[in-house]
DNA sequence: AAGATTACCTTGGTCGGCCAATTAATGCGT
DNA sequence: ACGCATTAATTGGCCGACCAAGGTAATCTT
């Protein structure tokens, strides 16, 4: 293990990117860190990141129209239509045609899904535990605070082209 | 400043995500917005997200050898080889082997590639300005602190398994 | 010098995510 | 009632990103 280049947290030969965009960069370091951390937590109980959301949707909502999944995750339909595929073949998920909405389907969580639950819960408090070490309470709130404002940002810039406001 | 967040998150409905683990919820949300925004932007030049750190270290540095680019982006081999022959297919990227070392192969940007520098430049500033709308100095540095932070600690606990800290 | 190890890159697979275009069902307007 | 727009979901294509394996070249070991 040399240390010759500490890549974490060097931001003395940084880039252009730095230059140009250093919260940017730092929001993408950070992003793909987390990503990592939480891919790592998730395959051990079988998995995959992003996968979580949408299970937890289920198991706080029980039986939800797929459109409605879309709308609480904000993802493209395609996205979603794929996840469940995947899901429903690794027996997490069942799907049945909504006896209102002849196009629409249900989408819910099998007894195999429901076992995860506890498990994704104790990895979450892990990757939150993990992500926030050493960050006191203020440091934490204010932290918070501050993604509130950039993700009001971001969504703003967003929102005027495609559905971000819910 | 409390929970009024507007439209895109809803903190007052969340699902248990935000119960578990509502940092890593708001960090996911951060982190996939940020890409969309940044998506948006590069698409107009020709770009993928994930494309312009390769493309800034190249304008950067010169011809530089491809495990060189790997360990600078803390990317997967595999991911970019494969962006490789996408730019260079797109013209943006030459590769040609390394005298010094017959299995590396060095890679530079092409004039095409250059042309992009300032547009991307652009693109970021942009980016960054979408980002940190509405904070001020002292809240950009606290920000700026945090992440630090944040990104250390998921820095360590991906260290001690695979490739972060090299 | 021959063999084992490591380093560099590629291939093939999987997943999340996006966009664009399609099909099917519902609803609305006249 | 009929036609047309809207909504729901799917398919196919593309890219970033990961892992696992593999092949070749350089280096270290014996």
């Amino acid at each position: 293990m040399t240390s010759e280049d500490p890549a974490c947290t060097q931001y003395s030969r940084l880039p252009s990117a730095a230059a140009c965009g250093p919260f940017s960069h730092a929001v993408s370091r950070v992003a793909r860190l987390h990503r990592i951390a939480a891919g790592r937590l998730l395959r051990a109980i079988g998995l995959y990141p992003g996968q979580e959301f949408l299970m937890m949707h289920l198991w706080d909502a029980g039986a939800t129209r797929q459109s409605e999944l879309i709308k609480l995750l904000e993802l493209d339909p395609s996205t979603v239509t794929k996840m469940l595929q995947r899901l429903e073949q690794a027996g997490y998920v069942r799907r049945s045609p909504d006896p209102k909405d002849r196009r629409a389907s249900l989408v819910e969580s099998t007894e195999d899904g429901f076992v995860l639950h506890e498990r994704v819960k104790a990895a979450w408090s892990e990757l939150e535990e993990q992500t926030l070490t050493g960050l006191d309470p203020a440091e934490q709130a204010e932290l918070a605070r501050l993604l509130g404002k950039v993700e009001a940002n971001l969504c703003r810039t967003a929102g005027d082209e495609a559905g971000c406001g819910k």
